[in-house]
DNA sequence: ATAACCTCCGTACTTAGGTACGGAGTCAAG
DNA sequence: CTTGACTCCGTACCTAAGTACGGAGGTTAT
């Protein structure tokens, strides 16, 4: 097998080489060792580490929260419990809102389909109440 | 009543004078005309407008989707159907996505509690795979 | 063994989403 | 009727999350 270098590990986890570069920096992911000679080679590891900061980012995640999730999953397992939870929190939320906002955009779509009277939309207004 | 002045409103919408103001400058709201003398004076909509933007961008939506949204509601019903439909299926995934990591969440405070050994966080690898 | 490609590293630029500043005009309470 | 607070506007600055660049050196396919 090749050596994951910096560039086959952009290629593999469809990422820009200057953005794990970035990551390094940032402390997100971590460099490894240069050898004596040549180029540094990547652990797999750092594979799904990016893997999950991607799904995590998509997911609404910061990179410094996410570089808390990281921690939490890196060790620590007691005083990351609460931090668990919290994010938890955060993600039910989140959903709860995505759910609201789903259905009035159903809705809205389906008004919009009934309604062949296009000179007013019926929801301009219904919107934004049924959000809150 | 006072008149809706920039300051008032931004203090009732919890939201920086400055970013009013950039909202304008990018086209959000829209800035009333300024009367030949004295204050700007927004209708009470522009209120709604803001809390929608609000808690759109807390959904994970960006200004740019989120002033398609707004247009959206704005008017052209016809056109704005199948935008509509494809927010909603960003959504959905949203929500999926979300579920399966609150799951993973969940499975992981739980381990957490149950696993009085701290030295090892039995999630390090599964909240990476089960994400998949 | 040499061209074509890759890595390394520092530095600089970009976009999104704001925040801050400063001077000039306006308003409102004492 | 003045003083303190607010508005207006332009411009500049800030953070997050990258992206781009360029020269020097390493590597690999032919």
């Amino acid at each position: 097998m090749k050596p994951l270098t910096i560039g086959r590990l952009a290629k593999t986890a469809d990422i820009n080489v200057e953005t794990i570069r970035y990551y390094q920096r940032i402390d997100l992911i971590n460099q490894p060792d240069k050898p004596f000679t040549g180029y540094r080679v990547y652990p797999k590891e750092t594979l799904s580490r990016i893997h999950f900061i991607k799904r995590a980012q998509s997911l609404g995640f910061s990179l410094n929260e996410i570089r808390q999730l990281l921690d939490m999953t890196d060790g620590q397992c007691e005083t990351a419990a609460q931090m668990g939870q919290d994010k938890l929190h955060l993600i039910r939320d989140k959903i709860t809102d995505l759910s609201k906002m789903a259905a009035v955009l159903e809705d809205y779509t389906q008004q919009c389909a009934v309604n062949a009277d296009h000179s007013h939309c019926p929801l301009i207004d219904t919107l934004i109440d049924d959000l809150a």
